[in-house]
DNA sequence: CTAATAGTGTCTATTAGACAGTATGTT
DNA sequence: AACATACTGTCTAATAGACACTATTAG
């Protein structure tokens, strides 16, 4: 944004003498809720390796929630824009950097933190867990998220990430945020699946991707049936 | 949100002794974005009425951008919630009650707003301006609102809110929340492409619109022309 | 060979686009 | 009658669902 110019000295004088502290003390934090895609370690070779949605948590060392998981997330500190904000945290508390992430939802209840009035303007994140060098963190299986103690909203700022995901994942290329720069359609399909929580049709769902995807060349192997080609993201 | 317990008596204390006023100073506004429909007055009688689309504005009266148009809205104050504080303001700036209203988006960019650092919860907002009671506020058509200086980054609000509605007209039933009791398909069909910023085919768009209608019995008269049946949103 | 998944072809059902043609009011 | 808009019918194109069928690897 451009810098405001006041239009006389009467407007200068105002805004020199302007006093912020009149407004509430209400302290604004950034959370998110960043999704990946692991492949659970299925033994039995003469099975699709299934793959779960992962969300990444961090334990709480602090007052309050001790000990809970809680999304990765802080204060937004006076320069700072959101986006700057979530960057900085995401650094610190997890180690990532250069997650794709959009903003997903700003929660404002009142009694969200015990400590003080906190409103918290969530993001959804997304990456490859094969790139992601990930500190301090965990990747939680979504499905395990509800048995869990969440620290403040966060379990329910994770259903409503899930639910946003489900709403664009057939009108946008957000998915692709999270696979490996090189995967199988059978794969991809695994993780619309998940996403929608129902199965699709394999020959609907190859029609309908395919002008989204380019042909690597390569083929997977030795998984004790017949060989998958393996595609990339095609922007 | 229930009620948070301290677990133990360490914890207690650390929520008592807690200082919020280690945390810069940045407030928080909610501003909304309402849209409704008005019709031109056209006089000239052989012609289907044309209907714009309009966002309510107010005109400032204080320092900063003193005499610009900006959204209604205001600070949201400790006790609140995001959606108490929008109802609040809503109220006493235009002195609408009962809006149909959701979320469009967090703006929080540092010099927003030159008296302070302000982040912005940005609401869209939807009504029937033939029952809506408007004080203090003007009806701006949509088209013009690039003319003119609108506060702060309000006018780019404004567009993220379109693009929102735009995005949201073709999956959702939320048009319904500005049209009137009753209406016909051709008024709802040009609300349809005012938004779309594209003409339509008059018997795809009834086909696809009318399971969305109920009949009221009800016919438009004197128009010049064969009148029209008269429609309610069936829920 | 069998088991297991990859990938293709095709029939059908549904939906969207285009447009001709009919209906019914006002002037 | 002329005009203007309302409304219907129908042909076609594109897309989605269902499912049978073929292909290719490991063991």
């Amino acid at each position: 944004m451009e810098k405001y110019k006041p239009c006389c000295k009467e407007e200068q004088d105002f805004l020199r003498e302007y006093n912020p502290s009149q407004f509430s003390p209400i302290a604004v934090t950034v959370d998110a809720v960043i999704f990946g895609i692991e492949k659970d370690n299925v033994d039995n070779y003469r099975k699709l390796d299934e793959q779960s949605i992962k969300v990444l948590l961090v334990k709480r060392d602090d007052y309050p929630y001790k000990d809970c998981y809680s999304l990765p997330g802080g204060f937004v500190l006076e320069g700072e824009t959101l986006e700057d904000s979530l960057r900085r945290t995401l650094k610190s508390k997890t180690g990532l950097t250069n997650v794709y992430s959009e903003q997903l939802y700003t929660f404002g209840e009142v009694d969200r933190d015990p400590r003080m009035r906190v409103i918290s303007c969530a993001y959804i994140s997304l990456l490859d867990t094969q790139k992601a060098k990930i500190k301090n963190a965990i990747w939680m299986n979504l499905d395990c998220i509800k048995e869990l103690r969440m620290a403040f909203d966060h379990g329910n700022i994770i259903e409503e990430a899930i639910k946003r995901l489900r709403g664009k994942i057939n009108y946008t290329d957000i998915v692709f945020h999270m696979m490996p720069e090189e995967f199988t359609i059978s794969e991809l399909q695994q993780v619309y699946e998940k996403i929608l929580g129902e199965k699709l049709l394999a020959p609907a769902f190859r029609r309908t991707i395919s002008d989204k995807l380019e042909d690597t060349g390569k083929m997977t192997g030795n998984a004790g049936h017949r060989p998958s080609r393996l595609f990339r993201y095609k922007k």
